[in-house]
DNA sequence: GCCAACGTTGGC
DNA sequence: GCCAACGTTGGC
């Protein structure tokens, strides 16, 4: 029997990773790495599964918000970046028999007409409760209900 | 660029 | 195991 799929924000900083990269990468599918909060780990480790549905997150940067929608195409396993001593996501105390850090392969579903802005956001009864719209909030994978999943939707006026 | 909120580190 | 110092996040 499936599980019940699950719902997720994941935000990342346009200029390190932005939807318009996810677009242009091999089958629009790449690898998630980089995420180094535990909590956040816990997410993709133990919860994240293959089909679950993403909001992309525009963090940080310029247009702030939802850009888009994105599945999750390859459960957890080790971010290979935590082995690369040339990477910044290195992590010389992961020991390679028990990887500290989690990713996980998305595939792009499609890229929003605009983004959906925090201002957009906020206005929303349904989106202005998520999680991302909390001051101090920092988490960088957090969960989002289907109610939330279709409020940003409406907004960004596509069918989900 | 500012600064508040948060997580991690390290001395004790 | 506490907690102050420090580094990072992230909106403004």
């Amino acid at each position: 029997m499936a599980s019940k799929l699950r719902y997720w924000l994941f935000k990342s900083e346009p200029s390190a990773f932005s939807i318009d990269d996810l677009a242009a990468s091999p089958e629009q599918t790449a690898l998630w790495d980089g995420v180094r909060n535990y909590q956040a780990r816990n997410f993709l480790r133990d919860d994240v599964a293959l089909g679950d549905l993403v909001l992309f997150y525009n963090s940080r940067e310029e247009p702030l918000g939802v850009a888009g929608t994105m599945k999750i195409a390859k459960a957890g396993y080790p971010d290979p970046k935590q082995f690369d001593p040339s990477s910044k996501y290195f992590d010389a105390k992961s020991p390679a028999d028990a990887p500290r850090w989690t990713g996980v392969d998305v595939r792009l579903i499609q890229k929003f007409p605009a983004v959906v802005s925090r201002e957009q956001l906020g206005a929303d009864a349904t989106c202005a409760a998520m999680m991302v719209m909390k001051r101090g909030m920092r988490l960088s994978i957090q969960p989002v209900t289907r109610e939330e999943w279709l409020a940003v939707h409406k907004l960004a006026g596509v069918r989900p």
